[in-house]
RNA sequence: GCUCCCUUCGUCUAGCGGUCCAGGACGCCGCCCUCUCACGGCGGAAACACGGGUUCGAGUCCCGUAGGGAGCACCA
C-alpha cells in the first residue's frame, strides 16, 4: 500500500502572501488534490521579531482567498524549538554531530582568508575531531553536523532531475545555535520528518538546501521526502520579482479586481503546462497536475495575460457570484457610493451582468461599467458624453423621446425598432442618433447597446434622463 | 569568486531524434461583425542564443562559449 501523499506550504510570516510563495501554495494543494492527499500548513516563525499573530492571520486569510484550504491545524515552527534540539543532541550523542566552540571573529576571519584564496567560503572543521575538554572556558558552542568529506550527494529532485552536489563544497553547517535554537536547516528536516510529509515542494532557491538537508535525513537514518524545486517567479524585465513589478500580496491582486480562479488558472500556467491549454477551471487543472509537466526555468509574470485570463473567467461567472465580488470590492476599497448603489440596485445589476461581462477584464472595470445604473439624475457627463451633446443633437434628442414615449412594451426589441424607424425617417445613420442617446443615458461613450441600457433602466428613468439633456 | 540550475516568437509555452520551411495563447497589425466599447470570427508579422560534436537525420542527445537565475550566515 503506497502511502498517502502529504505536501505542506511552509510559509514565514511576512505579514501577506507573496504571490511567489502562492504559486507554491498552489502547486503544493493541486499535487495533494489530485493524489487525494493531505496539505498541511507550517508557519515558519521562528523569526520572533517578524512573526506576529498579525502576519500569520495575514498569510491564512490570503490562502483562504485565494481558494487553497490547508488540512489540520497550522504547525508553529518555533512551538517544537525543545524537539530540534533534542534531535540536535542526539545526534551529537551518535558522534554524527558534533560541538564547536569558535568565535564569530574566527569564523569571519575563516571566510575571508577563504575568499582570499578563491576557495569558497566554508567552516574548515576545526573542532570536528577535536575533544570537548580543549573547550575554551564560558563559551558556548554551537552544534555542527559532521558532514562527509568527499563523495557525492544527489538530489533526486521531480522537477529538477537528479542534481549532484560535491561533497566537498559542503561544509559541516551548524544546526544549533549557542543560544540553543535550531536552524532552519535542522528545524525543516525534523519538521518534515515529524509531520510525515511525503513531497517536498517549493521555491528552487531551496535547492541548495535540499543537499545540506539531505545530511541530516542520512544522519539520523530517516526516509527523505519526494523533493519538487519549481522554478521562481521574475519580473517583467527578468529580474527578481520585486515591489515595483509584483511582488505584491494576493490582497494586492484582490483589490486590483482579479478573480481567484483567474489567479490560479494564470499561477499554474506560470511553470507548468498541459499541452495547448491556456484556460481552465481548478478542476481540470488539479486533474492534468504533474509534477514531471513543471518546467525548470524561470518565467516572467504579465499582467496583461493575467487581465486577459481574469476576463476570460468573468465572461463564464455567475452573475450572482460576480456581482457579491463587486459589491465586496467596493466595500473593500471604501468606494461607499458604489456600494452603495450596487446594493440599492441588485437585480438590475445581476440583470446587466451579461451586457457588462464581455466588456470587463477586472471587477473594478465592473464597477465601472455598471455604475450608469445607479447613478442619480441629472447625470454628471465625462468629457467625451459632452461632447456628444450640441443644440443639434439635444433637438434631436427631445424628437426621440416623442417616438420613444409611443413605446406600450418597453422591451430591447421594441425600442430597437423605435429608434430605427426614427433614424430612418430623419435619414440619419443609426450611429448619429445612438451617440448622443448613450452620452444622455449613461454620460458616458462606452456602454452595453443603447437598446438594451434603455430597457434595463426602464421607461421612466431613461425618458427621464433623455429630458434632462433635451432641448 | 565558488556551487547548482536555466536558455523555442516581445511574453507564457507545445515539442520528449524524422510527422517542425516549429504549433497554441497573450500582446501587436489588418479585415469582418457593429449604435460606442468590448466580445466573437478570419488573416498577418514574430522564435529553436552561439560554436562544436554524436547520428543517415538534432529544436530534441553530448561538450564548450555567451547570457540569465538561484544559493553560498549562529536569516528563513
Amino acid at each position: 500500500m503506497k502511502k498517502p501523499v502529504v505536501t505542506r506550504f511552509a510559509p514565514s510570516p511576512t505579514g501577506f502572501l507573496h504571490i511567489g510563495s502562492a504559486r507554491t501554495a498552489l502547486f503544493n494543494w493541486v499535487f495533494a488534490r489530485k493524489h487525494e492527499g493531505k496539505m498541511l500548513l507550517r508557519i515558519e516563525d521562528t523569526d520572533r521579531v517578524r512573526s506576529t499573530k498579525e502576519a500569520t492571520q495575514a498569510l491564512l486569510d490570503g490562502l483562504s482567498w485565494l481558494g487553497l484550504d490547508w488540512d489540520d491545524e497550522p504547525i508553529s515552527q518555533f512551538s517544537r524549538a525543545a524537539r530540534h534540539a533534542e534531535i540536535a543532541h542526539q545526534l551529537v550523542a551518535a558522534g554524527k554531530a558534533y560541538k564547536c566552540y569558535c568565535s564569530p571573529e574566527e569564523l569571519t576571519e575563516m571566510r575571508e582568508t577563504a575568499r582570499a584564496e578563491g576557495r569558497p567560503p566554508r567552516y574548515d572543521g576545526r573542532w570536528r575531531e577535536r575533544d570537548a575538554g580543549q573547550a575554551p572556558p564560558g563559551v558556548a558552542p554551537v552544534i555542527r553536523i559532521k558532514a562527509p568529506q568527499n563523495g557525492e550527494i544527489i538530489v533526486s529532485d521531480l522537477v529538477q532531475g537528479n542534481v549532484t552536489f560535491r561533497a566537498q563544497n559542503l561544509d559541516d553547517f551548524i544546526l544549533l545555535r549557542s543560544d540553543g535554537s535550531p536552524t532552519y536547516l535542522l528545524a525543516v528536516v525534523v519538521d518534515d520528518h515529524d509531520m510525515d510529509i511525503t513531497h517536498v515542494i517549493r521555491g528552487d532557491d531551496h535547492l541548495t538546501n535540499a543537499a545540506r538537508q539531505s545530511l541530516i535525513y542520512r544522519a539520523m537514518g530517516w526516509q527523505e521526502p519526494q523533493m519538487a524545486h519549481i522554478p521562481l517567479i521574475h519580473g517583467p524585465d527578468g529580474a527578481k520579482l520585486s515591489k515595483r513589478h509584483g511582488a505584491l500580496g494576493v490582497d494586492a491582486y484582490r483589490k486590483m479586481g482579479y478573480l481567484p480562479e483567474a489567479l490560479r488558472n494564470y499561477l499554474a500556467r506560470l511553470g507548468w503546462a498541459h499541452g495547448d491549454d491556456e484556460y481552465f477551471t481548478t478542476g481540470q487543472m488539479v486533474e492534468w497536475f504533474e509534477l514531471a509537466d513543471v518546467n525548470k526555468g524561470a518565467s516572467r509574470f504579465d499582467f496583461v495575460k493575467l487581465a486577459n485570463l481574469n476576463g476570460r473567467h468573468i465572461r463564464e461567472a455567475d452573475p450572482e457570484y460576480l456581482f457579491a465580488a463587486m459589491r465586496d470590492l467596493a466595500g473593500e476599497l471604501e468606494r461607499e457610493h458604489d456600494r452603495k448603489g450596487l446594493v440599492a440596485h441588485r437585480n438590475s445589476v445581476i440583470s446587466a451582468l451579461p451586457d457588462l461581462q464581455p466588456r470587463a477584464k477586472t471587477v473594478l472595470e465592473l464597477i465601472d461599467l455598471a455604475q450608469f445604473i445607479y447613478a442619480t439624475r441629472p447625470l454628471g457627463m465625462d468629457e467625451k458624453a459632452a461632447g456628444q451633446l450640441n443644440e443639434q443633437t439635444r433637438s434631436m434628442i427631445s424628437d426621440v423621446i416623442g417616438s420613444l414615449e409611443r413605446i406600450e412594451d418597453w422591451n430591447a426589441e421594441n425600442i430597437n425598432t423605435a429608434v430605427r424607424e426614427f433614424a430612418g425617417k430623419k435619414e440619419l445613420k443609426l450611429g448619429k442618433v445612438a451617440q448622443p442617446l448613450r452620452a444622455a443615458l449613461t454620460g458616458k461613450t462606452v456602454s452595453p447597446g443603447v437598446f438594451e441600457v434603455m430597457a434595463l433602466l426602464g421607461k421612466t428613468e431613461s425618458l427621464a434622463r433623455l429630458g434632462d439633456q433635451a432641448l
